[in-house]
DNA sequence: ATACAAGGTATTGCTATGCGATTCAAAGTA
DNA sequence: TACTTTGAATCGCATAGCAATACCTTGTAT
């Protein structure tokens, strides 16, 4: 942690801002003041301060009863400039999406941040029918593919941690939530060089990930193609699409 | 413009931090304290205590060369809020992945959002060669098809304003500068219901685009298919997609 | 219709947060 | 080595941000 000293140098008010961003989400659309005061806990003159500055910004705005608040399309632009500068998410972009037409699959670079990956890029092919998991959606690790590619890299310690922080929610019937049988099936990956995922995170996901490490910008992560158990049984897609797999993320790294 | 007292709601510490997260982008991937100083005006300690403060929140990094900072993939959690939260979006995304599959090129949901579209939704289909352009990029509206099927949806005092303030730049050897001439395209679409573009942005661009209005979240936008001129003409591309588009459309707004 | 509660809007005196100037340390260059 | 530039840290201060509050509007119950 920082010494006192230290956080002189940091400013509240943009924590603030961010915490306001941060309680708008699929669940909850539009806030009125007082909602957002409750939930970001902050007084009510505060939370009319930091609304009114997001709104002058343009990353908030009125909703159409003039009470509530919700977020403008001009969030996105944020995210998009890590996009459109990250190397290595421009380096993978062309591949991901030539992969994901070639096996008409979801193609995914994922990046750790903290306990979870985010997705940085992502195209869905003809079979995909879910389009809910977006770019800037984060994911558990130890119940994706994507997660447990990217943790793979991670060292000893480190692992640990991340494991030990994750909620362990049964998702599905068939969610692994033995923190001891997940952590060896990252040592596996770490070996092998992929893992395989199937029916963790959400029924009829059948997921694929080898992990990626970018030395420019020092990020942690993995490449994956999804299908669906409707089209794959796990044989069927490791025999099919592991070597184009690996290849395509030789080919990103290069 | 405000009055003076409003403005004692306004956090200005909230607009630095932003700006500074803004001069982050594809030309300027690292930016050093000094940089990002210079680059936002703000004097050095001024830098230096929002670069802190958003290392701490997790939206900057230090570089591998402990001197530069770069965005974190962080930054895209804030645009995904709003991806997953707003109904017009969420309604779209599975029709506009399916029209892509169907057409092989690529389908973009734009958003206006001052005087350009940002693209808040986009599946690429097979035949799409340029993954450059992603979620919460900001694209003009003289020259683009989305652009100008969502201006058709403007007043004709604030579509004076936004045309007033293109950039007018000769993009391709096509782009057309005229500003009546563009502002009769757009009124004809405002008539017709889409507009057709090609070579305006970038050449081999052929682009088919509808105005779409949701009255829940108050934004006006376009629903757009893009093609590449080497495997349409205009023709082609109006018989074989505008109905599509347009059930399309209507699909999403119902 | 009236009274009360809840939520939005605006104000204002106060203080602590953010500021800028500066110093010190580290790195780069000739 | 000397000088310059850049990064890291400090500190007194004043104004930016704060919290309390008053006022206004809307909604609800009797």
């Amino acid at each position: 942690m920082t010494t006192p000293k230290k956080d002189s140098l940091y400013v509240q008010s943009v924590e603030k801002a961010f915490t306001v961003l941060a309680v708008f989400n699929a669940h909850q659309r539009a806030l009125s003041l007082t909602d957002v005061a409750k939930l970001t806990g902050y007084s009510k003159s505060s939370a009319q301060r930091f609304c009114y500055t997001l709104v002058k910004l343009g990353y908030l705005k009125r909703s159409a009863n003039h009470s509530d608040f919700e977020l403008t399309a001009k969030t996105t632009e944020i995210g998009a400039r890590f996009i459109e500068s990250n190397s290595l998410v421009r380096r993978a972009r062309p591949y991901l999406h030539s992969l994901s037409s070639k096996t008409d699959g979801a193609t995914t670079l994922s990046i750790l941040d903290g306990n979870e990956v985010i997705f940085v890029s992502r195209f869905l092919g003809k079979d995909v029918l879910d389009t809910t998991v977006t770019v800037g959606s984060r994911l558990p690790i130890y119940c994706t593919a994507s997660g447990r590619a990217a943790a793979s890299l991670l060292d000893d310690e480190t692992l640990d941690q991340v494991l030990a922080a994750q909620s362990w929610e049964q998702r599905t019937a068939e969610t692994q939530t033995d923190i001891e049988q997940v952590k060896q099936q990252i040592l596996t990956c770490r070996e092998q060089g992929y893992t395989l995922v199937k029916n963790q995170y959400v029924m009829a996901d059948l997921s694929l990930a080898v992990p990626i490490y970018d030395a420019q910008s020092d990020l942690r992560g993995s490449i994956n193609l999804a299908v669906t158990t409707a089209n794959f049984d796990s044989d069927q897609l490791l025999e099919q699409y592991l070597n184009l797999l690996q290849s395509t993320t030789r080919a990103i790294n290069s």
